[in-house]
DNA sequence: GACTGTGAAGCCATTCACAGCT
DNA sequence: AGCTGTGAATGGCTTCACAGTC
C-alpha cells in the first residue's frame, strides 16, 4: 500500500462520501461526477478529485465515476471490506445507545463485549449481549482479538479503562469521556467530546451577538 | 470585539484549557505555565501561548498565568460566562443520553425543551422536562429565544428537523444524525459523526496491520 | 533562570487552472 | 463539450527561535 501521508481530513471525506455513493447505488444511479458527489457533501469538486487521487485514478475523463466501482474502492481504502470486533466500556445511556446503533453492524463492526462496573447492569442484556464486569474486559479482547475500544464511562474513569484497552491490546480507541486521555503511541485515539462541540458553538455565538 | 480570523482548531483547544484550567483551580493551584497547560491537554507550549494570544496577554514574563484569571477570561472568550437555552429534538436513548448530561447545566447549556414523533415518548418526563411533539418546536425556539439545537433524529428526519429549527430561528446546530445537513449559511452548523469517526478508526487500523 | 509573546520559517491542506482524455 | 487528474499557487496553522520581562 502507497506509503504517502493522507490527511486525517481526507480520511473524513471518504467517508461521507461512500455514504453518499451508497444512496447514489439505492437509488439506481450508474454515473457520477466530481461536482455532483461535492454537492451533496458540501465540498469543492477539486476537493473530492484530490482526495481520490491519493489512493488512485478511479474515473473516466469527460464522464465521471462509475458508482459501484467507486464505492468497492473507497469501502476497501477504509478497510469496511472487512469485519471488526468492538467492545464498549461503559453502558450508561449513551453506552446503550451506542450498543443497539443500527449502523454499525452493517458496516462491518461487531460488537464482542459491553462492560461495566455498576452491579445493577452487570447481567442485563442488551441486543444479544450480557452486559459483563470490567474484570472479564481484558480476556474478552484477547480471545475476540479486539481492535476496537469505545469508552462512554465517567471521565474520573476513563483513563483507568483506557489503560486497561491498551494492556489488553486494542490498536484503537474511541473516547466520549470529557477527559484528555493519555495511550502509547501506536494507539490510534479519537475524542468525541460533547462539552468542547458545545463550547465551540458557544465561542461563535457568542462572537456573532457582539457583532450585532 | 478583535475582528480576527481565529482558527477552529484553536477554539477546541480553547475548550480543552478551561477544562484543565478547572481542574487546577479544584487542586488549589493559584499559577500555571504553557508547557504545563501543554503537558495536561496534549498539545505544544508555542501552540498554547500561540492560541491565547489571539485573545491577549494574559500571562507574566518568566512567572506563568495566573490560573483563576486566566480560566475567567477563557471562560468569557467561549461565551460561558452566560447561559445557552438547547431544544433536544429525538429523544431516543442517544437524545435521552444528552437530556440527562451533567456536564451541561453547569456550563451554562439549559435544555428547555424535549421533543419527539413518537407518541410512546410524549408525555413521558426526563430530569425536570416532559417530551413534547415536534409541533410543538418552533413556539418553543421562539418563546425560550432558544439558540442552539440539538439533533438526535434518524438520519431519514434529520433534514426536516433542521428546516424547523432553522425557521424558529436558531443559530447554531449540533448534529448527531448521520447525516449532512444543508442550512442557510447564518446557522453555525457542527457534525457529531459516530460513522465516521468508527471508518476513520478502520482506515488506520487497516493501514497498520498492511504495513506489518 | 524561567517563562511569555511574537515575527519568521516551515509545513500542510485547499483551491486554482489547465492539460489530457472520452 | 464535459469531466478527470494534477502541478502550481495560495492560504492557513504550527513550530521555531529569540527578544523581552520578571
Amino acid at each position: 500500500m502507497k506509503a504517502l501521508k493522507i490527511p486525517e481530513a481526507t480520511v473524513v471525506r471518504l467517508s461521507l462520501y461512500s455514504r453518499h455513493l451508497r444512496q447514489l447505488i439505492n437509488d439506481g444511479t450508474l454515473t457520477v461526477s466530481s461536482g455532483e458527489i461535492a454537492a451533496g457533501v458540501g465540498v469543492s469538486s477539486a476537493q473530492v478529485r484530490k482526495d481520490l487521487a491519493y489512493f488512485g485514478e478511479f474515473g473516466t475523463r469527460g464522464v465521471g465515476y462509475n458508482v459501484q466501482e467507486l464505492h468497492g474502492h473507497i469501502v476497501r481504502i477504509l478497510g469496511l471490506n472487512r469485519e471488526w470486533n468492538v467492545v464498549i466500556v461503559g453502558v450508561g445511556k449513551l453506552g446503550s445507545a451506542l450498543a443497539v446503533y443500527k449502523g454499525f453492524a452493517s458496516r462491518g463492526f461487531n460488537i464482542v463485549g459491553l462492560m461495566d462496573v455498576s452491579e445493577q447492569r452487570i447481567g442485563l442484556s442488551l441486543g444479544k449481549l450480557v452486559i459483563e464486569p470490567l474484570t472479564i474486559l481484558e480476556q474478552r479482547i484477547r480471545e475476540k482479538s479486539v481492535k476496537i475500544g469505545i469508552i462512554t464511562v465517567p471521565g474520573s474513569a476513563a483513563q483507568e479503562v483506557a489503560d486497561m484497552m491498551t494492556a489488553a491490546g486494542v490498536s484503537s480507541i474511541l473516547n466520549f469521556s470529557p477527559r484528555v486521555l493519555k495511550v502509547p503511541k501506536r494507539v490510534i485515539l479519537r475524542n468525541v467530546d460533547l462539552s468542547v462541540n458545545m463550547e465551540v458553538l458557544s465561542f461563535y455565538l457568542s462572537r456573532f451577538e457582539s457583532r450585532q
